[in-house]
DNA sequence: TGACATTACATGTTGTAACATGTAGCTCAC
DNA sequence: GTGAGCTACATGTTACAACATGTAATGTCA
């Protein structure tokens, strides 16, 4: 038998309105992916943000990313990208280079070293998401990702 | 037109599965809707987490929870509880008093300052969440409901 | 009863998030 | 060309998350 959000955080009263549980279900679920995902992720010495990074820079290629452009396409919001790079090029993940073009940007560019371990950690954490999708049709997920986009649009 | 989560987060490839698309956006929409709860919070000097403490402890009433309890009931896994009382009970948001009959327990119930606290930031919270579910029909919200919870299941 | 495990919490440590502020480099008006 | 304003990044600071470990109180069982 399936449990029941109410269940699992042993709230004692139904929710007041089934759109309240909705939101919660949001924030419970997201908890439980981002857990599990840094779980994986974590046997390949990355977080899930730096994960993040590594797949939009493997995205750009050869010409790399600013700062800037790293942060608008993370998909949630980082207010220190500097520092979480910083990291990333001490792990040797990626490489940074200031654009002689326009010195105050910073390119970043994936290493091969990045590249690696993003092509090691990438089928373990497609297994889980697989896994955890398995049971939903693809009127299922549709409808999900229609929903879950009509609450992120402000009205 | 809606925006979709390609543009969102400037993807320039389409996803692989549909899935991976329905899980990212899980991720993404559960971001947005924090930091949006964090900025309406923020007004009443309260994080996300804080606020669900305070509700948690208001259903317990006065007799109060442990910390073990507050634990499982929260919505996502917070692993350091005494502290986070500890910086509730220096706000004066909550009281702890240690039980006489298992000393290894420590009560914590929320303070008439925290019900007032709690009073003022549920109204604007609700608001809020009101209008981003507004346009969902009561089969996307069921739909939702039922969809994430399939996701947190284990197979 | 006493050794040992278990429970519930506290504390140490490290890394990171979040926000504010600072600084270097570029652009454009005048 | 110089100063105002903007952009992109760096840094300071505080708070918090995450994990490991420590400690006191209780339960358990030979």
């Amino acid at each position: 038998m399936p449990m029941t959000l109410k269940d699992e955080i042993k709230q004692t009263k139904p929710f007041a309105r089934p759109a309240d549980e909705a939101l919660l279900s949001i924030l419970r679920t997201a908890a439980v992916l981002e857990h599990a995902e840094n779980e994986v992720l974590k046997a390949h010495g990355l977080t899930h943000t730096q994960y993040n990074v590594l797949r939009i820079l493997r995205g750009a290629g050869k010409r790399g990313l600013c700062g800037r452009d790293i942060a608008d396409r993370m998909v949630s919001h980082v207010p220190d990208v500097s520092r979480l790079l910083d990291r990333m090029e001490d792990s040797g993940l990626i490489a940074r280079t200031r654009d002689p073009d326009d010195r105050r940007h910073v390119t970043a560019r994936i290493t091969a070293a990045g590249r690696t371990v993003l092509a090691d950690a990438t089928p373990d954490l497609e297994r889980t998401g697989r896994a955890r999708t398995a049971r939903l049709s693809p009127a299922d997920v549709a409808g999900l990702i229609r929903s879950l986009a009509a609450i992120r649009e402000l009205p």
